[in-house]
DNA sequence: TTTTGTGAAACGCTTCACAGCG
DNA sequence: CGCTGTGAAGCGTTTCACAAAA
């Protein structure tokens, strides 16, 4: 394994395809996946799959392609999901309840632990089995509750505010569904949907088919 | 204006944010905008967003910026925002129930008109305003009520499928919620939750910090 | 002086071409 | 042969450097 903050971005977003796809065939019967088989469900060129892979050492057998159980193990442990990850949800809006009542995450080793929210109308309230308390509990709650990462789907104006709250108790990572950039010394990743629309109107408008580069 | 389909995705991605910050500064009382301006809170060099406004022709004065106003008309022509876009959510899961509470899609002139799931027992329900129809009735409706765009958030196993219901009843453009790829002739862009989140595993295993390469 | 617009250079990722292994 | 791993070439985007406009 080489060091992990050497492999380019968008190899990382790859790695997740990757991943799925291994286990997908796995699932079919499979013991061993070419590069090719890996890439081909999401356009992704053989020898790219191979450059990818090659971060890691060299973990595929010529004439044969890579031991599934081997490539899913190697590729789960790169992304970090040879863990148990705990996360809180802040902000139980709408976006705050989808995610509470998504089963998917679990299974990827994600356990939301706890909810937050500022409005005390819905503290109390139990989602999709995880109990909402109130802004006041989150510090300690992080802090004693070993909590990895922050879910974050406040409103825009106070999420930059609540993300230092988080970082400041200890928070890991955060999941930001606010339409703004967060400046924290801790990871980030950004869903916007807004933005996301956007780009789909442009493409809609320009006559543009099928998907932007590599599925984003 | 040059030709859409000419302009590199990566400066695609940008647009959205650079007209965020022009409508900020309006807000804020500015009449004229510089390039470093619209790029700062997003990280983007001033050259970077020259060369990406660039393509829509010579549209700032030197030493002065940008006229703001006409810098997001630009914009919202450009992304396919100076029109109304009627969508339709298909899946009233976790996911479809959020979009449709979602009030912030209207402001940008995205309406969703309706959705629809395979559930009987959620047909009829009213949801954010929206009402939920049967999947036999999709097919008229989207004829019908001339709607542009889909909002997929049915399962991944059939998405595919749904995917081509809806374009071939005359759908434009797809915002995809589910885990895979979809081949259609329309525009499609992805929402993929449980990718975001094992980014973001990876990006905390690896000690990094902040956003990845331009917010996404 | 401030700021735009733009060729040219630099950079990083992808694709090619092919050696080597099973 | 089929498939991997990889140096080298190719390509698209970003950054630099600077001329020109207000």
């Amino acid at each position: 394994m080489t060091d992990r903050s050497e492999i380019p971005w968008p190899t990382v977003k790859r790695l997740s395809l990757y991943l799925r796809e291994a286990e997908r065939r796995i699932e079919a019967g499979a013991t061993t996946v070419s590069s090719r088989q890996l890439g081909e469900a999401n356009d992704i060129a053989g020898t790219q799959v191979r450059k990818d892979l090659g971060h890691f050492g060299q973990i595929g057998k010529s004439g044969i392609g890579y031991q599934a159980t081997n490539l899913v193990m190697t590729l789960r442990r790169i992304l970090g999901l040879n863990r148990s990850w705990r996360a809180v949800v802040v902000g139980v809006g709408n976006i705050g309840r989808a995610i509470l009542g998504y089963p998917q995450f679990s299974q990827r080793g994600f356990h939301v632990i706890a909810a937050f929210d500022q409005n005390q109308a819905v503290v109390g309230e139990k989602i999709g089995g995880v109990e909402v308390h109130g802004m006041e509990a989150l510090i300690d709650f992080i802090e004693n509750e070993d909590i990895h990462l922050g879910l974050l789907a406040v409103p825009s104006e106070v999420s930059q505010q609540v993300a230092e709250l988080l970082v400041e108790a200890g928070i890991k990572g955060i999941l930001n569904f606010a339409p703004n950039r967060l400046l924290v010394p801790v990871g980030v990743v950004s869903v916007d949907l807004s933005r996301s629309l956007e780009m789909l109107a442009f493409q809609v408008s320009s006559g543009l088919t099928g998907e932007p580069p590599l599925g984003d």
